[in-house]
DNA sequence: CCATATATATGTTAATTACATATATAAGAT
DNA sequence: ATCTTATATATGTAATTAACATATATATGG
């Protein structure tokens, strides 16, 4: 089936953009974490939801890693498993600046489309050409 | 490969998210239109970036069709090929408006995240800890 | 030694993006 | 006539992300 959408009938009900990879470094420009850390404190950065999904986190750390984005090291300190504190990296830095930009441009346009769209509440409940309600 | 990165140095470039079917509905919802008009005019919105990409567009409209959001019917009408005009459905405009309300929840997390992410070139300039430079 | 919390990692499916190309009709130019 | 161009719809496919499920391993407490 090719859903991801709510009510059998179709309606949009749930497509998300969670930006795992800006708000990883961002979580990670305030302070080194491990990959456990993120996947509880994520949340609260109100952006992604990634609760439940610990398959983001890892993957995108491994691929950050991998591009030099941010570095990680063992720690055994403190109780439980060993975990990979994640430090970011200069290039990292610059990339969250990158991110910063685009997210930036992204919001006038975001901002734009959502003014217009304002405009349909008002038309119909104003102007019902169309001869049905809601 | 694994890219969709700009420099080779996996730093951000280019990811996007174009919400062309919030697009489409709003689009049809000013006006009835058919496809190519859609794929000329949806730019102007500022949102999406569709030009070359009329893939896009139609699997978008059938698959809109398909759940109701919206209906076509030839128009043969002018010339150039016979094109279908599409016009969106009482079903449709729910659907936008629905539409609205995720993109305004959107918003305000966005607009969260990036009042934290301003810090960065604050931090960066004034209090260099870190010893490298941009 | 068993359940639980901590911690990292892999696998799979669906959805979206991005890009390329196929098909067909009509108008205008040569 | 036919060639090019603009119009118009449609399909194919690879790459990326999202969403969900599950596997593996260590330490702690009972």
């Amino acid at each position: 089936m090719q859903e991801g959408f709510g009510h059998g009938c179709g309606c949009h009900a749930g497509r998300k953009t969670r930006w795992v990879e800006p708000s990883i470094l961002y979580m990670l420009w305030e302070q080194p974490r491990h990959g456990y850390e993120l996947m509880t404190d994520l949340p609260e950065l109100g952006f992604v939801a990634t609760q439940g999904d610990p398959g983001a986190i890892y993957r995108t750390l491994r691929h950050l890693e991998e591009n030099g984005l941010v570095v990680s090291q063992w720690d055994t300190s403190g109780t439980g498993p060993a975990k990979r504190l994640y430090t970011i990296t200069p290039l990292g830095i610059e990339n969250l600046q990158l991110w910063a930009e685009s997210l930036r441009q992204y919001k006038l346009a975001l901002d734009a489309f959502l003014e217009k769209i304002d405009k349909i509440h008002q038309k119909q409940w104003s102007n019902d050409e169309t001869g049905y309600t809601l």
